[in-house]
DNA sequence: GGGGGAGGATGATCATGTTCAACGAACGCG
DNA sequence: CGCGTTCGTTGAACATGATCATCCTCCCCC
């Protein structure tokens, strides 16, 4: 026992085995994802090939699906890493503002503005989103839970400090405030709208949506 | 001239040319579309192969691509025709009723009523409405602006007949009437909603979207 | 009525997502 | 250490959507 299984790392991270086999199973899987992100960019979805995005990994077309149960899921897996990026950034967005208003345009304008900046892997991701296993839905749908919640929260402070009425339905509310931020959502990316343009449509929106609310 | 060409009907319905060829490129299109929307109301949009359609309409793979540019235009088509059989539908429920919401609440219970009944081809259609061309997209929204059209008109006959304020913004509350059932239907669909679940839905819905409109 | 041309149909062919048997290196047990 | 097992990797093979040279039938003009 003197250089075999690098578990000698001063453990207490988590229980999972270091072995050298699974550490190059995740530098393998680090490099398709870092592959896939950059071809998914500049291709989009369907124009990044699984052999491209191989070949760039420096291995084998079959050693992707060893990492990644299809296409799709690669792809939700770059989603998902960007999105945990930005949902800190739109609870500080939240966080700050000083009206319900504020708040919701705030987080959806983190959002957007993160994401308008890669438009290719947007459409794709909009494409993709109704598409594939209804795994990618179940994924893509759990990821939007927090940012439903995020709405949620900003919400009720709302009612906490008076500016909406005590007996509104916020699950409701809110539901309706994603629903239309996510209609909003894919007309930007499909006519290219700026983050501003996106935002003043949504103020309109959101104008009506609390107009039988306000306090 | 004694027997070719066809055109020797009482003429005078469309300056179209109906030669024995074009006719017979008409029937193998309707082959093709009879075949298609029973495979694919069978299997779905991806169980339904090309070569299956094909064959099932007794010709080969490359005769679909002859009358359809490619595989979810000939979809499309299918959902198309649909559409138009239940729009009149749509309009008559909407005109039929007594208040703005159930005039809504009619013609998005008809639409979905109609499409309930074929599930896996209303799944197919919209997985395939986010994935596929530009051109089926554009086409897609061509036929909803017709469903947006009927509920701009249900909301200018409330304000008419005093159900809503004078001063709405009939285009936005539309557009926002209509994100909501978009992202309602996909709801219903992937959850497997009655037509009731979806109504009543929609109707806690509307209240809150109309709240501040209502005169 | 006949010959040149147009255009629909065919099926081989290609590109791509995905699977799978086979390989060999890492693992872990004695 | 030695050895059977596990498991990541490979590349050929498969299914499918789409294309295209080619064929052949029908059209149309002379």
């Amino acid at each position: 026992m003197s250089f075999v299984s690098v578990n000698i790392e001063q453990g207490a991270e988590t229980p999972v085995k270091l072995t050298r086999r699974a550490l190059a199973k995740q530098r393998t899987r680090e490099r398709v994802l870092a592959a896939a992100r950059r071809l998914f960019s500049e291709r989009g979805y369907e124009g990044a090939t699984i052999r491209d995005i191989a070949q760039a990994a420096g291995m084998s077309t079959g050693a992707v699906f060893a990492s990644f149960a299809d296409k799709s899921e690669l792809f939700e897996e770059i989603l998902t890493a960007d999105y945990e990026v930005i949902y800190a950034q739109m609870t500080q967005a939240a966080r700050t503002a000083k009206t319900v208003d504020e708040a919701l345009l705030g987080l959806f304008g983190v959002a957007y503005s993160f994401h308008v900046e890669q438009l290719p892997l947007l459409r794709a991701s909009i494409s993709v989103s109704w598409t594939r296993s209804e795994a990618a839905e179940r994924r893509a749908r759990n990821d939007l839970k927090h940012i439903f919640k995020l709405i949620g929260v900003a919400l009720q402070r709302a009612v906490d400090e008076g500016q909406l009425k005590k007996d509104i339905d916020a699950k409701l509310l809110a539901e309706i405030v994603w629903d239309v931020y996510v209609a909003n959502y894919r007309r930007a990316v499909y006519d290219g709208w700026s983050v501003e343009a996106l935002l003043a449509r949504l103020s309109d929106q959101l104008k009506v949506i609390f107009a039988g609310a306000r306090a």
